[in-house]
DNA sequence: GTGAAAGCGCTAACAA
DNA sequence: TTGTTAGCGCTTTCAC
């Protein structure tokens, strides 16, 4: 009862030319009749033909599929980089195979190995940070390319695509500064990651250069959820209510969560705590006041990683690697405190 | 210099055992030595075998592998699905691959013949519902089991699962008749697709129900996106100035925008016009007012289309079809008018 | 312009 | 417990 689709054999049959006649016309091989061709191709239509890529694919050792490992599709920001690496692999004939890891170690691991076993022919890796050894050995044994893009696996030579994270963090609380803060409070993301430690440093970096000691007791390390973010602000706020007038927090979803703890401890935004937070999402514009957040980058980084990857393939090199860090730029809105906001024309 | 994995010969090479000794003892088949098993995965492991599942698939023609395809996957109702989706089917040894149709016709029909080239073992599509045809003959021709998510193709016989569309329309559209409006404008789908037609059919619906004249100009046709609401709502309040006290928008993005024209406009929400819309996302809770919605059913759809796809493959069978509608549920904030507002702990 | 034969890496059926 | 043979559906020589 369970069919696929007819072979080339079976077109072979019927149209009585051989397999490999048949083969030349459906790929558009020029030594090919005319007629031939388009009886052939005839006979496909009629039958619905769906070429099997399993068996091309064993064949040719390509599979046209690129794997994307990220912890976490809802969060905006692999959601949209997902968006633009599809499109962009899609109209070369890739497909994009998808693993959550939901920031386990051994989910990611797992990924990597099955996307290996399915032989894709990249990979797109958001990693937990954890997985150096075992990525060094993906990439040494297969030669398969890697792009990351999150953090830096340390000691590990991979191509890279992602954020300045210390010159975004610097930036953000410098325009804290600006608004003459000085008790800052800080909402990272966890310090086994680069990502989390790098805009930490961003931030203390900024602190120092305006001569404002840093202070232990004013930053909270999370895990880039909502919820979190609503937990490491009431955290700040029990340890340290009245203690700091702005709040610089290193994803929006945290920040969310902060909108949400500040509000209900009734704290107004930006009169009592000023905010700013990394990301630019959808709802950053929206929530109220609107936030005051980096550029988006997710354009940026899903093309530049899809470009990497292919020329990677395209010229079989997992040897070399480039490294590409886009450059933040500021989108003021309303939460650090700035006046005037201009609601976009859409 | 391109390798990717040593093949069961090798190890049979190396070992000296033959080929479907060695496939035994890497599959945990109960017939073999012991002492043979331990010796062919200790090399194995030596060697990094990693199983080409291509080969496996061509001879087994199951690929452990379903197909995914959505409009968009930013739109957090399709991520969290696709998340739930993905959970449920990691741990049975399924990988999904992705598609983005962007809405477009033409890309969903390429999405579907390549997920049927790279012979998937099954599809959940949320289709733009004018594929009918074409979906007719795949599920037809390859017996593919193919669940559908968001739009009904009427006239095919599809396993569904999705929202009960014109429930949900009609509970939030009584909620604000309850709350005493009488002139309710809705922003819905594109109507196109029975999303979009069902929940305004929903509305409809509501206010027949309670004596309230169905009027056109209080509604507005968009694209279930931001900027897609922001013009609804503006093309509405130009239309209308003052003619509406409340607003139905048909997903939560759109009313994304709506609050945005709203407030752009110095229109107090609720006490100018009342709002309330449809899908429950993570920013429903924390945009200000906090949106009255539907309680969220990302995590139900995506369990049920999984069980039913899993069901399918399992029997073979592609002829019986599984509907099931989720029921609507009032998930109540501020923004209908209601006052009190409890800020979950989490 | 066309075809025959071999083989990609695996599993299934049947022997030994 | 282990091995042999065949074949999944395609492409790649190499020949005609």
């Amino acid at each position: 009862m369970y069919r696929t689709s007819i072979s080339l054999k079976d077109i072979a049959t019927k149209t009585g030319y051989s397999i490999k006649t048949v083969s030349r016309a459906l790929n558009n091989h020029p030594d090919v009749n005319e007629k031939t061709k388009k009886l052939i191709l005839d006979i496909a239509e009629k039958y619905s033909y769906y070429p099997n890529l399993l068996a091309k694919s064993l064949r040719t050792k390509t599979t046209f599929t690129i794997g994307y490992i990220v912890p976490d599709i809802t969060n905006e920001f692999f959601g949209k980089v997902g968006i633009v690496i599809e499109r962009e692999l899609r109209v070369r004939g890739y497909s994009l195979l998808v693993s959550f890891t939901e920031e386990s170690e051994e989910n990611e691991i797992n990924s990597l190995k099955l996307l290996l076993s399915k032989r894709v022919d990249g990979i797109v890796l958001a990693t937990v940070g954890r997985t150096g050894e075992f990525l060094r050995e993906v990439i040494h044994h297969f030669h398969v390319p890697v792009v990351v893009i999150d953090n830096k696996e340390e000691g590990i030579k991979t191509n890279l695509v992602m954020h300045d994270n210390m010159k975004g963090a610097y930036v953000l609380t410098q325009h804290l500064i600006e608004h003459g803060h000085e008790r800052i409070a800080c909402i990272t993301g966890p310090l086994s990651e680069t990502s989390g430690r790098d805009r930490l440093r961003g931030y203390q970096s900024a602190l120092t250069d305006h001569g404002i000691p840093f202070n232990e007791d004013l930053i909270e390390a999370s895990n880039w959820r909502i919820e979190g973010g609503y937990h490491a602000t009431m955290n700040l706020l029990n340890r340290n209510t009245k203690e700091f007038s702005a709040l610089f927090v290193c994803n929006s979803l945290m920040a969310l969560g902060a909108y949400k703890a500040l509000k209900k401890m009734n704290l107004k935004i930006p009169q009592d705590v000023a905010c700013v937070s990394f990301d630019n999402f959808d709802f950053s514009e929206v929530v109220d006041p609107p936030m005051t957040t980096l550029e988006s980058v997710e354009e940026e980084v899903g093309r530049k990683a899809s470009q990497i990857l292919l020329e990677k393939i395209k010229d079989k090199d997992t040897d070399s690697v480039s490294e590409y860090l886009v450059q933040p730029k500021l989108c003021i809105r309303k939460s650090c405190g700035c006046e005037k906001m201009i609601y976009k024309e859409e």
